[in-house]
RNA sequence: GCCCCCGUAGCUCAGGGGAUAGAGCACCGCCCUCCGGAGGCGGUGGCGUAGGUUCGAAUCCUACCGGGGGCACCA
C-alpha cells in the first residue's frame, strides 16, 4: 500500500493497521479485506479503483495464485496451492503445539471459576463453569498467557452455621431447621461423620454444632475435589474466605483502599463509596457489630489477587450473580485499578435439563437441583465437557438428554470424535500397507477438497487467538465441527490411500499428511476443551 | 420501580459492522466393488416490531413488545 502511495496511484494516509479476514466462502479467497472500501472516501476515488490500485502492487508477491476485486471493493487473496500445501507441513511438524500462539504473552491471569459452598454437592450451573473455566484456562494458556486457576471456597458465612445445624439435627433424628440444607445427601453426611467421630453427639451443644460443621466441611470440600479430578477440571489454588481473614488480607485489602480515600463511616458501620464508580449504592465492609461482610471479603481478595501480581482477574458467575459485576468493578476502581483493564467478569446463564421430554429438576441428592455428577452419569463425560463447552456461556441453555447421548450425527461430540477415530484408523491401516508420507510435495494437493481442508487447518491458530482473546472457548467446539465436515466431505472425494494392486503415488503421500495434520488439529482442539480424542470408537 | 441478560428455520443453537445469514435435529429425495455409512450430496424453511447511525446492520444506538434473572448492615 505505501508502494502505492509512493508511486502516487493513491493519495491517501497509509492506516496503522489493515483488517485481512478469512472469507466465508471460498469463491472470496484465502483471505480478504475491505481496506478499500475504507479508503475510498479519504482518497476520494471509488472503492474499486482504490482496490485494483493495490491488487497490481499485491500481485507482485510471491505465493498468491490470483488477487481479484470483487463486488464494491473488496481484495481477494488466493494463495496458490503449493503455498497452502505447506500448511500440512506446519501442522505435523508442530504436532501438539500447532494452534499455540504468544499473542497473550507475560500476561499474568488469574481466572477464578465454580467457587462452590462446601454445603454440598455439585449442581448443574457448576458443572458448565467446570467446563467453560477449564476450557477457557487451556485457551489462554494456548494464547501465552501465565494462568492461574483458582477455586475461591466462601467458608465463612452464616450458611456454614445453617449446614453444621442441619447435620447435627439429622444426627439427633430431628428434622431439618427450615433455613438448613434438606438435600439426601445430608443424612449421608450426617451418619458418616458420626461413624467417623466417635462420642461427636455428646459434645456440649456448641462444640457439637462445630464438630459437625467442620467435619461436614472438610467432607463436602474433598468431595468436590474428588469430583471435579473425575471431571477433568484442576486448580492451582483453592482459597479459602477464611484464610483470607486470617493471614491478615482482609485488614491489608481494607488499608488499601483507606489509602485510595473511598472508605467512609456511617451509622457505626464501614463503608465502601463504591457509587463513585457506578455501583448503585455503597457497600457495607464492616458491620456495626463490627463483624466483616461478604463484600469485604470480596475486595480483599481482589487486592491480594493484584499483591500476588496478576494482571487480570477473571471472574466467572451465575446469571443470578451478575449484581456483582458493578461491584467487583466499583472495587477495583476504589483499589486505584482501571476496572476495564483488570476485571473481566464472565456471566454463565441457566442450563435447564430435558429428559424424555420434560425438565429435569429433581434431584435424589441435591434436593432440588440437577447434581453434576448425575448429569455425567447420564450423559457420559465427554458428552457433558462437550456439550457444555460449545455454547458461549451466556447464553441460556436448554439440553435434551435424550438427543446428546445418541450416539449418531445428531450429537456434534461424537461427530467431531468420530472423524478423529476415523483418521486415526486410516493411519493404522497405512501402517499395515506400509506407506509412509514420506517427502511432502505440496503442489500436488490442488483438488478443491483439499484445499478446503487445508485452509482450515491453518485457520486453527487464528481460532485459538480469538477464543482467548474474547474469552470464547465455544469457538474452538465450532470450529472442530466445521473441521469434521470439512474432512469428512475430503475423504469422501479423495482416495487417500492406494486401492489393491495400486501403487504407492506422490499424491497418496501427500493426502496422508493432510490426513495427519488433520488428526493433530482435531486431537489439539480437543484437548483445548478437555474432551479425549479416541483412537477408536 | 431500578438494573442485567436473551428474542435468528418447526426444535436446539452459531454468527467480532462486510459479499448469497449458517449447523445439527425434524421433514422430502439421492449416493455403498475396496481407506470406519457413527459418512456424503441435494431440497423445504428464519433475523420480535419500529426508528436511527453507516458506503454497508442479525451485529452498534433509541423506543416498544415478549421471555428469564437480580435488588439486603444475606452469603
Amino acid at each position: 500500500m505505501q508502494a502505492a502511495v509512493d508511486s502516487g496511484d493513491l493519495t491517501v494516509a497509509v492506516p496503522d493497521e489493515v483488517r485481512i479476514e478469512r472469507p466465508k466462502v471460498k469463491e472470496h479467497g484465502d483471505y480478504a479485506t475491505s481496506v478499500a472500501l475504507q479508503l475510498a472516501k479519504p482518497a476520494g476515488r471509488p472503492p474499486r479503483e482504490v482496490a485494483e490500485a493495490l491488487a497490481v502492487r499485491l500481485r507482485e508477491a510471491p505465493g498468491f495464485a490470483a488477487v481479484d476485486v470483487a463486488g464494491p471493493g473488496f481484495l481477494n487473496i488466493t494463495l496458490d496451492s503449493a503455498a497452502q500445501g505447506e500448511i500440512a507441513r506446519t501442522v505435523v511438524s508442530a504436532g501438539s503445539d500447532y494452534g499455540r500462539g504468544d499473542t497473550l504473552a507475560k500476561q499474568q491471569i488469574n481466572l477464578e471459576f465454580i467457587s462452590a459452598n462446601p454445603t454440598g454437592p455439585l449442581h448443574l450451573g457448576h458443572a458448565r463453569w467446570a467446563v467453560v473455566g477449564d476450557a477457557l484456562g487451556r485457551v489462554l494458556s494456548a494464547a501465552g498467557a501465565d494462568v492461574t486457576r483458582e477455586f475461591y471456597i466462601n467458608d465463612r458465612g452464616v450458611q456454614m452455621d445453617h449446614f453444621g445445624r442441619s447435620l447435627m439435627a439429622v444426627a439427633h433424628g430431628r428434622p431439618v431447621p427450615s433455613d438448613g440444607y434438606h438435600g439426601d445427601y445430608v443424612p449421608d453426611l450426617s451418619a458418616r461423620i458420626v461413624a467417623g467421630t466417635p462420642g461427636i453427639t455428646d459434645l456440649p451443644e456448641q462444640e457439637q454444632l462445630a464438630a459437625f460443621r467442620e467435619e461436614g466441611y472438610r467432607m463436602q470440600l474433598d468431595e468436590q475435589r474428588e469430583e471435579l479430578d473425575r471431571f477433568r477440571t484442576h486448580f492451582d489454588v483453592w482459597a479459602s474466605e477464611r484464610d483470607l481473614h486470617a493471614s491478615g488480607a482482609v485488614e491489608r485489602g481494607l488499608a488499601r483502599l483507606r489509602e485510595q480515600g473511598h472508605v467512609f463511616e456511617k451509622e457505626g458501620a464501614v463503608w465502601l463509596r463504591t457509587t463513585d464508580f457506578g455501583d448503585d449504592k455503597d457497600r457495607v465492609l464492616v458491620r456495626s457489630d463490627g463483624g466483616y461482610t461478604y463484600f469485604a471479603s470480596d475486595t480483599a481478595y481482589y487486592v491480594d489477587k493484584r499483591a500476588r501480581g496478576f494482571d487480570v482477574a477473571i471472574y466467572m458467575l451465575g446469571a443470578d450473580h451478575h449484581g456483582y459485576v458493578g461491584r467487583l468493578k466499583a472495587i477495583a476502581a476504589c483499589a486505584g485499578d482501571d476496572p476495564e483493564k483488570t476485571v473481566a467478569v464472565l456471566i454463565g446463564q441457566m442450563v435447564k435439563i430435558l429428559k424424555d421430554g420434560e425438565e429435569l429438576r429433581l434431584s435424589k441428592r441435591a434436593g432440588t437441583i440437577v447434581t453434576l455428577a448425575e448429569f455425567v452419569e447420564l450423559a457420559g463425560l465427554d458428552t457433558v465437557r462437550y456439550t457444555l463447552a460449545r455454547y458461549p456461556s451466556d447464553s441460556p441453555l436448554t439440553l435434551d438428554i435424550d438427543v446428546i447421548t445418541r450416539q449418531t450425527s445428531d450429537n456434534p461430540v461424537f461427530y467431531v470424535q468420530y472423524a478423529h477415530a476415523r483418521i486415526a484408523s486410516l493411519l493404522r491401516n497405512a501402517g499395515e500397507l506400509g506407506v509412509d508420507k514420506g517427502e511432502l510435495r505440496p503442489e500436488l494437493l490442488d483438488h478443491d477438497r483439499e484445499g478446503d481442508l487445508l485452509r482450515a487447518l491453518g485457520e486453527f491458530p487464528r481460532v485459538v487467538a480469538t477464543a482467548a482473546e474474547l474469552r470464547e472457548p465455544h469457538r474452538v467446539a465450532r470450529y472442530l465441527e466445521e473441521l469434521a465436515g470439512t474432512y469428512h466431505r475430503f475423504y469422501d472425494a479423495c482416495r487417500v490411500l492406494p486401492r489393491g494392486d495400486e501403487e504407492t503415488a506422490d499424491l497418496h503421500r501427500a493426502r496422508l499428511w493432510v490426513v495427519e495434520a488433520t488428526r493433530v488439529v482435531l486431537a489439539n482442539g480437543l484437548d483445548l476443551l478437555g474432551v479425549t480424542a479416541p483412537e477408536r470408537m
